[in-house]
DNA sequence: TATGAATGAGGTTTCATTCAT
DNA sequence: GATGAATGAAACCTCATTCAT
């Protein structure tokens, strides 16, 4: 029971931070504001959390890892082909991320502050990302799919890109979640059309 | 003789910033930081900006019009091939800003940041992109070069992240500039290949 | 115990700045000394007030609003004649407000200053001030003891004005405070002198 | 010629500084908001001033010298009765400075600032007024108007007091000058009924 | 005389963090 | 664990004054 409600409070705590920090962005956002708006007291925050840094780190590395066990999944247990796992991959990321416009927001956003405590988390997401996506690729090209002198690695970083790209912009100009889902899945197709051998 | 002293005080400024803004991020670089590095009083900056924040905009408006400007300059005088100007132009831009890697740093980061600035800035700045790629796509398809239900609105937006990304995963990886090229060449050829109409 | 101590901090900012701004004048004292002479930090400055405007209006308005409420007692408990009590009014005033020279200085001078927050005090002061004297003025008419064609609108601001003044010139030539107390019973005199009927 | 052109600059700067200081008080006045003001260069006061104190102490003296002048005169030249040539030079005061609200403002309320400068300013001007009203009132004495035993120094004080109070409270409330005159007028006739031999 | 860019000390305020309760 | 008053370094910005032109 203790444990229960420990654990709402420190998920209070990060819903609060992500909320803020989407709206306002981390330097923007005060520990104090946090803490109203999590109906606790700034003290408290401290016992869950060593500094303000940590709080944006945690909550990135919790989500994160989250997103990619789910993706992770969902290409072992499947049996399609390689390209279209790609395909799919591409559009459920976006649109989980379109679920939570905040979490969307830190994720667009913070992640690339020159802030030193994601200095380090970043290039952590990006690596899990890739090596994800490779693994995906190669045996693309096991199956003859992609054209031998395609570089996965390239396309990996692209695709992380496009991500991003396509939900900053649907965040931007605030058009409905339908068309973020369909921009993506062009723009994942006219990509994938170009790499696949002919 | 007097204006061009204050042409230099104010570049000074400029690079100060723009140099501090790259290496630690804006939140995190100090007025007295900038001032120092430029090697006037920290007044002095007060005599040429408003506000902190206004140094950050007028750096990125100059900037950017600067390369826009040269971009449209390529597009008009070449009688190449449309997608072929494409090209050209990712690889033009991606290059430009490779040279001054200060100026990338912010352009990449700071341009995500919800800043009340730059909530003004950074839209203005894709609409002027999107304008030119798409005048450039429209040429394209007159041409037959690209299939007519192809939607240059996700070009334009799926090029500018694809720039972002490149540049951002040199900045983080720190290789080569050559590579980088190589890179942003191989993405935009996937990309082009991906529309073109065969 | 919690909330004694809190009384405390709070009183030791008012009497701090209170000296202050009495010895140098509101604009000429730093928050940073009311700060220290108050033996706290800045920062705690800012847990009881907003800002150092915040801090004049506070004091005054704690101040007047007791002194108001203790004359306004002794006006209506008493069953002297009503120009009597007018005299003795004025008398205590003066005498109360000699006793804390500080507050007296203040007083004087910032109640004065066309500062955005005195704009809105000081008019509510002498509003409350005006009400007082007005209703004894028109006890006294209604008992024939003045002239029915005299202005109790006027007295009321010469009333007040002549104690300003007073405390004023005391302060500035810093004499007994006897003296001051007789020089306020004289004038006071030859005012309602003037204006009884004979 | 040029002597001519240096009164007009002066007299341009003090017109400013007067402005400023009686809508914003003299601390809420830059020295560079009064150069923009008069329409001269920041280092240009500097030519005319030795510093910002300097241009409020001058500002005084020379506005309080010229209107002791004339009220010296008007006492000297009439052969009126005393009391009734004290009443007029009190309209004659109020009368003057209601003509020039900005000084009437500054007059009001910078004369009791803690200005270092000013401390030094405001006795000499208060003494100045005290020397002329005594001797008016020690003539009126010897003529048997007034009763022995009245105090001439308070009296000086006190009519001092009244000018600046009715006119702090026109400049509060904002009442026609008709007005303001019949007050001053009221207030000065029941204070010198009050003192008058009968 | 007149200019106005340059100065830098000092102003108010914020805020991550601590610690006694 | 939970609290929130207290801290003080450091942030942004102002402004009287100077001085080379």
């Amino acid at each position: 029971m203790a444990r229960l409600k420990k654990k709402k409070v420190r998920d209070k705590i990060v819903a609060s931070a992500t909320k803020l920090f989407a709206k306002q962005g981390y330097f923007c956002t005060s520990v104090n504001q946090i803490a109203k708006n999590a109906e606790v007291a700034v003290g408290t925050i401290y016992v869950y959390f060593d500094s303000k840094d940590e709080i944006l780190i945690e909550l990135f590395i919790d989500y994160f890892r989250k997103l990619m066990e789910e993706i992770e999944e969902k290409f072992q247990n499947s049996k399609t082909e390689p390209l279209t796992k790609l395909l799919n991959g591409l559009r459920y990321m976006v649109n989980k991320l379109s679920e939570d416009i905040d979490m969307a927001k830190v994720f667009l956003v913070e992640l690339r502050q020159s802030n030193k405590a994601l200095n380090f988390i970043a290039p952590k997401i990006q690596k899990d990302y890739e090596k994800l996506i490779k693994k995906l690729l190669d045996e693309a090209k096991d199956q003859g799919l992609l054209n031998e002198n395609i570089d996965t690695q390239v396309i990996s970083i692209s695709t992380f890109g496009l991500i991003e790209t396509m939900l900053f912009d649907w965040l931007n100009r605030g058009y409905s979640k339908e068309k973020l889902i369909d921009n993506m899945e062009k723009t994942a197709r006219y990509f994938v059309n170009g790499i696949r051998n002919i």
